[in-house]
Parts: C-alpha cells; structure tokens; sequence
DNA sequence: ATTCGTGCAAATGCTTTGCAGCCGT
DNA sequence: ACGGCTGCAAAGCATTTGCACGAAT
C-alpha cells in the first residue's frame, strides 16, 4: 500500500503551487529549503510515482534537455520559448474523439508542444 | 558552407523513405548495411544538422526515452502506443495563428502528441 | 589548400537504481 | 515488526564532443 511521506506531499504542494513546469531540479531546490536533506533521487523517484498514478504529468523536454512537469492534468496545450526556455499554458487543444475515430485507438493522454518566441521576449 | 556528404544524404533519405518516426539507433541499423563504417555519431550530428535547416523535425520522446525523427516536415500531429511503442500520424492539428493570438507569441513549430492503445494492440 | 564531415572513443549530464537505515502504519 | 520511503552515491544510457584523418570544393 502506499503510504503517506511529508516529501511526497511537498513534491505534489509545489507542483500545484505553480504554473512554471519546473524541472524535477527546480522542485528539488525550492523544497530544499523546507527539506535540508532532500535528495534528488527522492524527487525524480516521486515525480515518477505521481506520473503513474496520473495526478501529475511529464509535459516534455525543454530546450535545456530536461523534463517538465506539470501539476496541473486539464487537457491543455504547451508553448515552450526558444529565447528564454519558459514554458506557458495555452488552453486550445485537439479533439480528441475526432482522432480516436480516425485511428480506431484508444487515447489516454494528449499532449501539444508549441515552440516559437514568448511575447516577453518579442518585446524586448 | 554545407557540404554535400553521402552519410548526409542518406539520412535524409532514410528518414524521408519511412513513415515510422525512427530513433537515431534505427537509422544507425539501417544504413549500416550500406555504409559498414558509419558511426553512430554521425547520426546524431547529421540529425542535429537537418533539424536545424529544418528539413526534418523531432518529434518527442518515445516511451523507451529515445527521441523520433521525421522527415515529413507538414503540420501533423503523432500518436504514441503506449503498449508497443510505434508512433503513427494524426492529420488533426491545432490552430496555430489562433493560439499566437492568444500568447502573443510567434510560433515556429507545433507538435501534438497523443498517447494511449493502437487500433493493432487493441485487436489484440 | 582549405574547411567541413567522419569515425572512434571518451565525456557529459539527466535520470535511475542499489542499499542500508528510517518512518508511517 | 513490516514494508514502503528516504538519502546517498554509484550506475545507466541516450546524446554530445574532441581529435586526427578523409573528403568535398
């Protein structure tokens, strides 16, 4: 049975606290404040249990390399900004039925991952 | 300048002769049957290459955490079995200069990814 | 001749894992 | 007490990179 860990709450509370799809590192900084002997092992272990068990998700691999995570499971798009590498919520996304129809498939999960330049850095 | 190179060439080739979103390492298989030599980091160099000329795109990580390439560069979205990790084409995609309203961004790539149970795996 | 591309192998770096001890039940 | 969870460090593994040689212009 799985049981009830402060770093596995803490892990899940910080991935719902924000809305940057930090890496499992940007995780593992912010809650080494509160957890001096947190360990990044123990986030990356987490963070893929919580994927599992489908209250969190992988939103995928910034331009840095790493991934991303997202506390956040309504269906919605990504927009990842080449310049600066943020990573922005955008609410349009697929449909789903449609598709499942036209591949005769069974989908669990959707995902879309724009890639261009935010408008904080077209600004600039 | 960029010089013409057969390995270059022909994986170009390859990745526009196969509608299966191949891993670096499949290409590598591949054409090593024509070019004995061939090492795989010329792959993974020549990928970069293309992808930044952008004639062929990335297209995600695949379940087994390996990147897929492709070589038909139209907006299409990808579906991911999750049982036997092929990866098949969606026309579906999302509307891209809406979305660029949206953000007031400006949007150089899309890609949806779906993942879930392929019309073969359920068959099954 | 020059400069880019290749092959090989070593390095990189994110992520995963083994293990001994700890904590929740 | 049991079994999952943690911290630590070592291992894994896809991808990248340095270097000397080969090939294209």
């Amino acid at each position: 049975m799985q049981r009830f860990s402060k770093q596995r709450e803490a892990i899940l509370g910080n991935l719902r606290s924000r809305y940057d799809h930090p890496t499992a590192e940007m995780v593992y900084m912010d809650l080494k404040q509160s957890f001096p002997n947190l360990s990044l092992g123990t986030v990356y272990r987490n963070l893929a249990v919580l994927c599992e068990s489908g209250v969190i998700l992988k939103v995928g691999v910034s331009l840095d390399g790493k991934e991303r995570y997202d506390g956040h499971i309504q269906p919605h798009a990504h927009f990842f900004c080449e310049r600066c590498g943020a990573v922005y919520d955008v609410t349009e996304h697929l449909d789903v039925s449609k598709i499942e129809k036209e591949l005769g498939a069974e989908i669990h999960y959707a995902s879309n991952t724009l890639r261009g330049i935010c408008r904080e850095c077209l600004d600039k």
